[in-house]
DNA sequence: ACGAGGAGTGGGAGCGCTCCCACAGTACTC
DNA sequence: GAGTACTGTGGGAGCGCTCCCACTCCTCGT
């Protein structure tokens, strides 16, 4: 009954002592450090399998500050409103992007200003490496907070047309306009637009495609076909009701979200209007909700998961160039990495 | 230019000197101690305020060997089939409790057999204090190594009517019994169901419901009224053609979900069969798309949010108690933890 | 022949906490 | 008046790593 009894895990200094070479030479080993002979290599190898050693995280954590963990914070309040699949897919995305780099992912959901505060002091407590940012609104301080306490960020969507932040966000003018195009190639010519609401960018911006798409179809813009409503279904059926009241003669309705889209769906269906025949409904965003629609609804798809991994993919590089620049000061400090991934018209039934 | 440059955050120790204290006192302020002075406790206050001290997570865990974290597993496969908004309210009910608890969510979806083990390895390096399992198959082996690991395990869902590990679950026979109940009650008596599949518990537990359902209003089982499909829409369809084709008398459907509900409408439509005066139509999720179909969907609903904040609690108990036995050598061990948690039908026009 | 430089290595010195032991001070008891 | 029992407190000893310096061999060049 002597010596070290092999009560818990394993350590680096079992591991070295077993492979017969030094502690540094195990860590460098582990970390694929090319100063490593091959026979170390091995022996190092062959012990760590013998006493199934694995690194302890914490330990890592403090003597080289870095944790190997990325945040996602999701706004609980969005999670509610938009279409729900989004978040899975991002989710999903990024979660593959991280396994890959064989990262952690740490998922916050913030409901109330509490719980913002709180986030903020785990990021200080130096639990992860980055951030990622899904839905911000347009005034959010949150982005600016965290780039000052020096974690790098990356965020889903922008908070404006000039935003300072990094972000990948989805070609939301280009899906407007593809909307309306087709609608026009359909023989529309009263095309109405459901918006979200004007103080999210991503509503700006689909409305602002919806007109580019008018302007380039020739058709001249009519400000009683617009509705701002709020993401909802109920908005997208407030929306509608409005909407054929101020001008009941439309023959198209693009809406900026399909969730709006059914909500208007129901509305035209107490009308008495025909869908597509009298009226041609295009949806955003391509979830189940419009494969499920009657009849499918047309609907523009974002890259969704590809976000996810866009975002995670430029996060992770800005971890590893803040640790490699680091003492030299960070200079350079580059460019802000932006991406606008493009959107993709589905036809289905509606159009 | 002298002394400590507060280059990074600020320590324990420099609280300490600020506030006059040794540093075992401000561990002991900061982490609740009773054994703490009441002016020794402003001090320290006091002094972290100044500082905006917050203590470095990975000391604390190297140190005290607890990380604050727990781990969500989701199997990447049933994201995928599950109708989808599921997750997200588990999730959401995990976070919240966890919030509270000041602790924090580490989401691990599982894609391949690689990651899984990726993730056993993870767990080995002790970055999470438990684990929570999401939607388990009958033949699951993780749940019972991630015991073994020693590690504290809730899951959701079972994997058999006997399951050794702790779980919480919805009452899913009880689901299977209100719909048949319902329909019954509406007239109907040539009742069928679209099972999904048998190997996981979840869907026996339906379908014995389903059949509990038919004693209990009288009804005389019949088999050629069972199908089994796999939680998907198109599996769905192809289960409702073959019920048309081998009971092309029934006037109720039972869909073990909502999303093959959808599925087995459309399939319903092409038939030529009105819902719900031809055949009545009922689902389980009471997800978005039960609400958006044509017409809405009466369902059974499950309290998944609820589930998911008492797996947690469960888990956060379970964790409590270990961490205090510890020495104890576990002797205990007490019950597994049980929870079955009741759904309830949600009536729409489709039924 | 000898020194310069690189490859490979061992191990000390922390990282910032918690745990725990020792001890001072105060408040009792008999 | 000496003992006993607390309450508070300071600070040493780690936790298991990474970082880095110092050291030993080589292999070259000249």
């Amino acid at each position: 009954m002597s010596g070290r009894q092999s009560g818990g895990r394993p350590t680096l200094e079992e591991v070295a002592a077993l492979a017969g070479v030094g502690r540094g030479t195990v860590s460098r080993a582990i970390n694929g450090s090319p100063r490593v002979s091959r026979q170390a290599k091995e022996a190092v190898a062959r012990a760590v399998a013998e006493l199934g050693y694995v690194p302890n995280q914490a330990a890592r954590a403090l003597a080289g500050s870095r944790t190997d963990a990325v945040a996602l914070v999701i706004p609980e309040t969005e999670a509610r409103i938009f279409s729900e699949p989004y978040f899975l897919d991002l989710i999903r995305g990024v979660s593959a992007e991280l396994a890959e780099a064989d990262k952690q992912l740490l998922l916050t959901l913030v409901r109330t200003e509490a719980e913002r505060q709180r986030f903020e002091h785990y990021l200080a407590a130096q639990r992860v490496d980055g951030v990622l940012l899904a839905s911000v609104h347009g005034d959010d301080p949150l982005p600016d907070r965290i780039a000052r306490l020096g974690l790098p960020v990356v965020m889903n969507g922008r908070r404006s047309e000039a935003e300072p932040v990094a972000y990948v966000d989805s070609d939301n003018i280009g899906a407007g306009r593809a909307a309306v195009a087709h609608l026009a190639g359909r023989g529309r010519s009263r095309i109405a637009t459901i918006s979200g609401p004007l103080d999210m960018y991503v509503a700006r911006a689909r409305l602002g495609g919806y007109r580019a798409g008018l302007a380039e179809a020739g058709i001249k813009p009519d400000e009683s076909l617009v509705a701002t409503a709020d993401f909802t279904e109920e908005g997208g059926r407030l929306a509608m009701r409005e909407l054929l009241e101020r001008a009941p003669g439309l023959d198209a309705v693009f809406a900026a979200s399909d969730v709006m889209a059914a909500g208007a769906r129901g509305v035209l269906r107490e009308a008495g209007r025909r869908v597509p025949e009298d009226v041609a409904l295009v949806g955003v965003d391509d979830s189940t909700v419009a494969r499920l629609m009657d009849p499918p609804l047309t609907s523009v798809r974002q890259p969704i998961e590809e976000m996810g991994r866009t975002m995670t993919r430029l996060l992770l590089q800005k971890i590893a160039e803040e640790s490699r620049a680091d003492a030299a000061s960070r200079q350079g400090e580059g460019e802000e990495p932006r991406r606008v991934l493009p959107t993709a018209l589905v036809v289905r039934d509606s159009s």
